[in-house]
DNA sequence: AAGCCTTCCAACCGCGTCATG
DNA sequence: ACATGACGCGGTTGGAAGGCT
């Protein structure tokens, strides 16, 4: 079965029976993947109103810096005050966005996020790849993070 | 042109919580 | 009260795509 085949047979089921009821496909033989990973899948796109392949805004950004000092990282909550962003978009930027400060800053990664590729492991984080703008706007950013 | 590097995104895994019998 | 199964969340990983050297 097709990734578009699996994709119709998920919303047909969210159609009939509702986006609660996952556990029921797999043994139904709809599809093999395992219920938790149906809701994944539906959770991350095509709840309504999702914004699909969209950057954050910058007003976005704030938001979620916001939240993120309000709230620590609870994804779901600070997701919940952005329309259309589900908590893997949320997490997803904020991780991306700590890694880069972190070169940025010259410090190491965070020790958890295994690095996936061992090329990156000697590699000195530095300015030389980063637009001028982009530093200004990191640094304002964090040092918005450190006052809060 | 080819290889390296970074970023983004989708998905998996483990754990906590809740509902049900 | 306890066991079990399902859902939801947070951490993490791996691949694709595009930019850079």
């Amino acid at each position: 079965m097709g990734e578009a085949d699996e994709d119709e047979v998920l919303l047909n089921h969210v159609d009939k029976y509702g986006s609660r009821d996952w556990s029921s496909i797999r043994p139904k033989g709809l599809l093999q993947r395992t219920g938790k990973s149906c809701r994944l899948h539906w959770v991350n796109k095509f709840r309504p109103n999702l914004k699909n392949g969209c950057k954050f805004s910058p007003d976005e950004e704030r938001v979620v810096i916001e939240m993120q000092a309000q709230f620590g990282n609870k994804w779901a909550k600070n997701a919940s005050y952005l329309p259309g962003r589900t908590d893997n978009d949320v997490k997803n930027f904020w991780s991306s966005r700590q890694k880069r400060i972190a070169r940025i800053l010259h410090s190491s990664p965070p020790p958890s996020s295994k690095s996936k590729s061992k090329r990156n492991q000697n590699k000195v984080p530095c300015f030389h790849n980063v637009p001028p703008l982009e530093i200004i706007k990191e640094f304002v950013l964090y040092g918005f993070l450190i006052k809060v």
